[in-house]
DNA sequence: TCTTACCCAGTTTTT
DNA sequence: CTGGGTAAGA
């Protein structure tokens, strides 16, 4: 008779010998929910009740009992926080948790079709387009389509293309969307229709994708080809998937594939925070996640770790106000700390004056700069305040305003190397042959339709009827495309290119060219990060870099910096201290939202966000007087969300000047004397 | 067909 | 204030 030999499951491995004390350091829900043993489980986590914490000691569980790191797969909402995440794992158990597979929906979907793409039609080496890429495509298209002649009520390029891309992420038709969102476009149906087919049609022909492609042309792979389908799903033993409330339909079905041969999938969101609708993001999919799985484990995490209970006061409040309701009151242990503060001031430089000050004098008191953050709703809010940050010599950066990438100088460049990666890329192309002298858009598109079907070397000169006006300067850029194809590494090539580039940089940008090569120097330094230029394309695409963080290389300081940020770019994140500035009727909520009940929703859930990133100190701050182009100056109205919290919950503060002579014009009675220090030090 | 000069409209949040 | 579109000139 045979032996019976038992395969102990991976539970009962890791069970005896635990490097880690998951019930100590964890509270009983999220110990239920890291030590989980699979299958489906949706995790619904309040701001701030430890969500990260517990995905951090999912993935160092998983791993320590005995999962191999590269068949685990965890999506998050940004490639840094779940380079965060794996970082903080690695420190928790071993280097093993960085062999786990993170980020994004599109850099997993990039991952799988760089390999697949032949499977569906593409190239490997496809070039990823960003948002203006494919606006400048569909521009293309719509010329090569004679839509040109249009009247002047025809949507521009990049209202065409996030109209393209509402279509792909919630899964509608053209005209539904038209009549839901664009009823002044409807009289464009068929024209729009035409351009979508085109614009499809084009990055096909020249192997193309743009974001929403990375996650549709995966779904499709995984309709078209079962053994793929397959394969894929079965390296994914587990996944864990963050803020689940900003996924959309695409991603919510991604998920079910990935996770349809092992059922391993752990889904962690908050219905408040879904900050992301606007981009097609559908809460909803919390709620269907049972349905889709049956079966599921559902844990919840209500107990706030975070912040003080004055700040959960706040955040509670806020969130009752919102006409969809949320079944949701978050309370925390810490009774004590101070109320949070809504600071009105004469305008926005006395507004940066109070931030900048405060921030300065809780450095003095031991808070490192890097536990502060500003929070706005959009990038240039923060313009005053950078100014005088420079001004009194405080580090910072900023998340969430211009990326290098999306500079014209920048975007030239990275055009020359994605012709090197991929020559058929003809949206590149199109970029670099009109920088050419000569060459405008009709003698692009000839020039393209040559280089593109012409067989041998793209960079060599053919049999075409080529014109002297631009002859010699087409032959000096083929001669440098020839030469950085024998390049050592990618650096060399960003430099061969940005030597070639000098010319035409001095000749478009005559006045301020000396700053623009600057930043060339830069670029062709970050390249010596990446193995391959493929990785560098990549990576610019998916994770473009921060325009400050460039700039803060150049000032070398010891000190880690302030943390500017829009409220999307800072969620997930927590701070001992938070700014909330330019809290205004217009700028949070947004004008843009003002007439439609939706938004404003998702408005005031994105002040909830801000106000539930603070763990001790919170202050709300606007100014009273704006200015605006063509409006010019006029007095502000404060944040409807702010305006009416009672002030046993929301402390009313003045700002004096150091003379005694007390600024602007708002709440006159309220002086909170110990704000008095703030002004004019 | 390209360049220049002019006029008018728009102006968020992100992978 | 910028960028994009139009019209005239090279």
């Amino acid at each position: 008779m045979a032996r019976r030999i038992v395969l102990k499951s991976e539970a009962d491995v890791g069970r005896r010998s635990l490097a880690i004390d998951y019930r100590g350091e964890l509270n009983e829900q999220q110990y239920a929910a890291a030590t989980a043993s699979g299958g489906p489980i949706l995790v619904i986590a309040g701001a701030g009740t430890g969500k990260t914490r517990t995905l951090i000691y999912r993935v160092a569980y998983l791993v320590e009992t005995g999962v191999r790191p590269e068949r685990i797969v965890l999506l998050t909402f940004t490639r840094r926080a779940s380079r965060e995440m794996l970082t903080r794992a690695s420190v928790l158990l071993d280097g093993r948790c960085s062999r786990v597979k993170g980020g994004t929906f599109h850099s997993y979907c990039l991952g799988v079709l760089r390999r697949y793409a032949p499977k569906i039609g593409f190239p490997n080496n496809f070039t990823i387009l960003d948002a203006s890429d494919s606006a400048d495509v569909i521009d293309a298209v719509r010329t090569a389509a004679g839509l040109r002649k249009t009247d002047r009520r025809f949507p521009k390029k990049r209202r065409l293309q996030s109209i393209f891309s509402a279509v792909v992420n919630q899964g509608t038709d053209i005209e539904d969307l038209l009549v839901e969102r664009y009823p002044q476009f409807l009289d464009y149906v068929d024209q729009l229709v035409e351009l979508y087919r085109g614009y499809a049609a084009y990055k096909e022909r020249y192997g193309l994708m743009d974001y929403d492609d990375l996650l549709s042309k995966s779904l499709v792979l995984f309709d078209e080809d079962d053994r793929t389908a397959k394969a894929i799903s079965s390296e994914c033993k587990h996944l864990l998937v963050d803020e689940y409330q900003d996924t959309n339909r695409l991603q919510a079905e991604l998920v079910r594939r990935l996770s349809a041969v092992h059922r391993n999938v752990m889904a962690v969101g908050d219905d408040a925070q879904s900050i992301y609708r606007f981009r097609g993001a559908e809460p909803a999919n919390i709620f269907e996640f049972p349905r889709v799985f049956a079966d599921t484990t559902i844990l919840k995490l209500e107990q706030n770790y975070r912040s003080t209970q004055p700040i959960l006061d706040l955040a509670n409040h806020v969130l009752d106000h919102a006409t969809e309701k949320y079944e949701k009151e978050l309370f925390s242990e810490k009774q004590l700390g101070d109320l949070p503060a809504v600071v009105p001031a004469p305008d926005d430089q006395d507004e940066s004056r109070f931030v900048t000050q405060t921030i300065l004098q809780l450095r003095e008191d031991g808070v490192p700069l890097n536990r502060i953050a500003v929070l706005f709703r959009s990038g240039f809010n923060s313009y005053a305040l950078e100014m005088e940050l420079n001004r009194r010599n405080v580090p910072f950066v900023k998340y969430g305003g211009l990326k290098l990438s999306e500079a014209a100088h920048i975007k030239d460049i990275i055009a020359h190397l994605r012709i090197l990666e991929n020559p058929r890329d003809a949206i590149s192309w199109n970029r670099v042959l009109q920088l050419l002298e000569g060459v405008g858009p009709k003698t692009a598109r000839d020039l393209i339709e040559w280089i593109t079907t012409d067989s041998g070397d793209p960079y060599e000169l053919k049999d075409r009827p080529y014109s002297p006006r631009y002859i010699e300067e087409l032959k000096r850029l083929f001669n440098m495309f020839r030469q950085a194809r024998g390049a050592a590494s990618t650096t060399d090539e960003v430099e061969l290119v940005v030597a070639y580039y000098d010319p035409v940089l001095k000749r478009k940008y005559f006045d301020d060219f000396p700053k623009r090569q600057q930043d060339l120097e830069h670029f062709a330094g970050l390249s010596s990060q990446y193995q391959t230029r493929e990785s560098f394309l990549s990576s610019l695409a998916l994770d473009p870099i921060e325009l400050t963080a460039l700039e803060g290389e150049a000032t070398p300081d010891d000190e880690s910096p302030l943390i500017l940020s829009t409220i999307h770019s800072a969620k997930g994140l927590e701070f001992h201290t938070v700014f909330v500035i330019q809290a205004l009727e217009g700028v949070l909520p947004s004008s843009y939202s003002l007439n439609d009940g939706e938004a404003i929703d998702e408005e005031l859930r994105l002040l909830y966000v801000a106000i539930t990133r603070a763990e001790q100190n919170l202050f709300i701050s606007y100014p009273t007087v704006q200015y605006r182009r063509f409006e010019g100056e006029y007095f502000a109205r404060p944040s409807r969300f702010i305006a009416e919290v009672p002030e046993s919950i929301l402390e009313p503060c003045v700002l004096v000047e150091d003379t005694g002579r007390q600024l602007g014009s708002g709440a006159e009675d309220a002086r909170k004397p110990e704000m008095d220090h703030l002004l004019g030090a």
